[in-house]
DNA sequence: CAGCCGTACTAAAGCGCTTTAGGCTGCTTC
DNA sequence: GAAGCAGCCTAAAGCGCTTTAGTACGGCTG
C-alpha cells in the first residue's frame, strides 16, 4: 500500500517506433495525422502509442516550433483587493472548460500593478511559455495591447472596447454602456431623480464607459442631481462613500454599485443611518451572484453570465492560435433582475 | 501610434556567443554561474546578454533536463460550487508571491472531481509541464497522494493530515481540531449546550477533523444536543439546513458554519425565522473575510492568514524542488475573531 | 627540458519532437 | 524496356539549451 519509489520513464516517441517497428518520423506522421504513412501502420502506431500511455513533450514540441500549448492570464490588482470577488473564479471556469478541451494549459500570474504585468508579457513571451494571452481589466491608455502587438503575442482582451488599431488582438466585450442607460431608465421610470453611481476603479475601461453614459443619460433628461464616484471596489470605500452620499441635505434616491460586494455593504450602510431600502432609497449591483440573495432585502441586480463570458473569450483566443483573424465579439447585455432593492422613488 | 508589425525574434545564446565572441557552452556557464569561465568572459557574457534581452527558452531549459520551472495547482469543484470563495484567490496570492521570486510559473487547472484531477496529474507529468504540485481539499482515503508518489511528482498537500507514508509529500496543515476545540470551549464559557455545526463537503480531511474533534469534545463534557451536518458550501445548503436545524423542538443556541457564505445565509435565515442573532443563537463563521463585516451583526469568525498559508505551502513546494527532504509543517491555528454574533446562551 | 597539471575555452552529443530531403518498391506509360 | 510516378517509409537536421569530453596554453615541478 505505501506506494513504490518507482522512476516511472516517460515513453518517448522512439519507444514507441521501436516497439512499432518503424522510424521516429512515422510515428510522428502517423500519430499527427500527416500523410506518409498506411492507414494500418497509422493505427498501430497509434495502438502502440496508446498502450504505452505515451503523450508529446510539451517541451520538444515547443521547441520545435509548434508552440507551448498555453495560454497566459494575468491579474493585475493589490493583493488584499481580489477577496471577495465571484467573478474572476467564475471567469477562469468558464475559460478553462474550452482551454481543457484543447489540452491547452492556463499560466496564471497575479501581479500588483499593469507595468508588472507587462514584464511578465515580455517575460512569457521571451521564455516560450506561452502561446497567447488573455488580458483583464482593459483601461483607458492601456499600454497592454500595444506591448502584445509588437511581441506579436495573440490575445483577446476581456472587456475592452472594440479596437481596431490592433491586428492581432480580439475583444470580448458586454455592453456596459447599455445596461447603464437601461438601469437609469428604469430608475427615471420609477421616479428616481437623484442617482449615485459608486463606481469602480477609476481608469478601467468599462468603469469610464459607465460613467460617461450615465452621464449622457442624466444631461438627457436635464437630471443635475446625478454623479459617478470611483472606488477601489471594496467593501470599506462602498460604506464610506455611501455614509458620505446619504448623509448630505439632498441625498440621492437611487444608488448604482459597480459590484456586489460594495452593494451589500451599502445597504448595510444605508441601514445603519436610519435609511430602509427601498423605501428611501434604492439599491442596484452591477454584478450578480450568490451574495444579492443573502441579505435583505435581497438585492437587484445585474446579471450575466459570467462563465460563458469566460468561454467565449477561450474560444476567440484559440481562434487567433489557429490563425484566425481578429474579431471583436459583444456578449449579451446584462440583465437586471428585480428583486427587492428596488422601488418607486419617495413622493414620486 | 499603430504599432508596427514586427516578427521580434527571441534573442538565443547563439546571438549572445557570436555577439561575445566565444562559444555557445562557454555562454551556458558564464550564464549560469557554473565554473568554466573566466570572471571578465563571464561578466562580458552578461553584459551582452542583458543588452540583448535574452531569456532562456523554458522549452529548450526543460528539454535537457532542467524541469519546466512550472508547478503546478488544480482545484477540483464542480465549477457553480467555487462562485464566492475568498480563500482561493488569496491561497493564490500567497503562492504566487514566492514563485514569483523564482520565476517559477503556476499552470492551474479546474476539473469537476478528484478522478479528474488525478488525470491532469498524469496528463502534466507526461507532458512534462510541471516539476511538481500543490494539491488542495485533501480528502479521506484520497487517491492522489499515492499517485503523485508513484509519479514521482514532488508536490504539498494543502490542509491534509501529517502524513508519513509518502516520501515526497510536504504537507502544510493547520490546526482544526485545536481550533474546534477553542470554539466549543468559547461556546460551552458562554452557556451553550446545543451547538450545531453546519459543515462543509463530507470527505474533505479538514472537514472530518473537525466533525471528530467536535463530537470528541461533545462527548466530553457529555453534551448530548451536539451534532455536524454536512454541506456543499453552498448558501443555499447553509440556509437549508439552518432552517432545519432551527425548526426542531429544541432548537440549538449555536451555530457553528464551515465558511463565510454559509454563515451570511444563516444568519439571514435566522433572523427571518424571528431568532435574534445572537440574543437567541450564536454564529460563528469558520474563515474570516469582507463578507463578515458586511451584515448586521457582525459575525465572529475564525480568521487566519490565507495568503501567508499560500506563501507557507509555496515555499515548501520550493525546497522540494530544490531537493530538500519531505516536511510537515504547521501553520498557526486560527484565531476566533470574537465580534457581534456571538454572546451568552439564552437563559444561561 | 620533458612531463604534468590547472585554467579557459570549444566541439559535439543529447533532450523529444517536427520536418525536409531523399530512398526504395512496384506500378503505369509510351 | 527504360523513364516516370505514386506510395510508404527512413535518415538527418534543427529547435535552444546543458553537459561531457576534449583541446590549447601557460606555469609548475623534478
Amino acid at each position: 500500500m505505501p506506494a513504490k519509489r518507482s522512476p516511472a520513464r516517460r515513453p518517448t516517441m522512439k519507444d514507441i517506433a521501436r516497439r512499432a517497428g518503424v522510424s521516429e518520423s512515422a510515428v510522428s506522421f502517423a500519430l499527427n495525422g500527416r500523410p506518409g504513412v498506411s492507414e494500418v501502420t497509422r493505427e498501430r502506431v497509434r495502438r502502440v502509442a496508446e498502450q504505452l500511455g505515451w503523450r508529446p513533450s510539451t517541451a520538444a514540441r515547443a521547441l520545435s516550433g509548434e508552440g507551448a500549448a498555453t495560454v497566459g492570464l494575468v491579474l493585475a490588482r493589490p493583493a488584499d483587493t481580489l477577496g471577495v470577488d465571484s467573478f474572476f473564479l467564475q471567469l477562469v471556469s468558464g475559460i478553462q472548460e474550452v482551454l481543457a478541451e484543447r489540452h491547452l494549459g492556463l499560466l496564471f500570474q497575479v501581479v500588483e500593478d499593469v507595468p508588472d504585468e507587462c514584464a511578465v508579457y515580455r517575460r512569457w513571451w521571451a521564455e516560450h511559455r506561452v502561446d497567447g494571452v488573455l488580458v483583464v481589466d482593459p483601461r483607458t491608455d492601456d499600454p497592454r495591447p500595444d506591448l502584445l502587438d509588437e511581441l506579436g503575442l495573440p490575445a483577446v482582451v476581456i472587456g475592452g472596447a472594440p479596437d481596431e488599431r490592433h491586428s492581432g488582438l480580439s475583444t470580448v466585450w458586454a455592453d456596459d454602456a447599455g445596461a447603464m442607460a437601461s438601469v437609469v431608465e428604469g430608475l427615471y421610470a420609477l421616479g428616481h431623480r437623484r442617482i449615485v453611481h459608486i463606481a469602480g476603479l477609476s481608469g478601467l475601461a468599462h468603469t469610464e464607459r459607465r460613467i460617461r453614459t450615465l452621464r449622457a443619460e442624466a444631461r438627457r433628461r436635464g437630471l443635475t442631481g446625478v454623479e459617478s464616484i470611483t472606488t477601489d471596489y471594496s467593501d470599506a470605500e462602498g460604506a464610506a462613500v455611501t455614509r458620505r452620499v446619504l448623509d448630505s441635505a439632498a441625498p440621492p434616491t437611487a444608488l448604482i454599485y459597480d459590484n456586489d460586494v460594495m452593494a451589500l455593504a451599502g445597504v448595510a450602510t444605508a441601514t445603519e443611518l436610519g435609511f430602509s431600502v427601498p423605501a428611501d432609497v434604492s439599491v442596484v449591483a452591477w454584478e450578480d451572484s450568490a451574495l444579492c440573495r443573502m441579505v435583505r432585502p435581497w438585492l437587484s441586480a445585474l446579471s450575466r453570465d459570467t462563465m460563458e463570458f469566460g468561454r467565449t473569450a477561450a474560444c476567440e483566443l484559440t481562434a487567433l492560435l489557429d490563425g484566425g483573424p481578429a474579431r471583436t465579439v459583444r456578449v449579451p447585455v446584462p440583465r437586471l433582475i428585480e428583486r427587492e432593492s428596488t422601488g418607486a422613488a419617495r413622493g414620486a
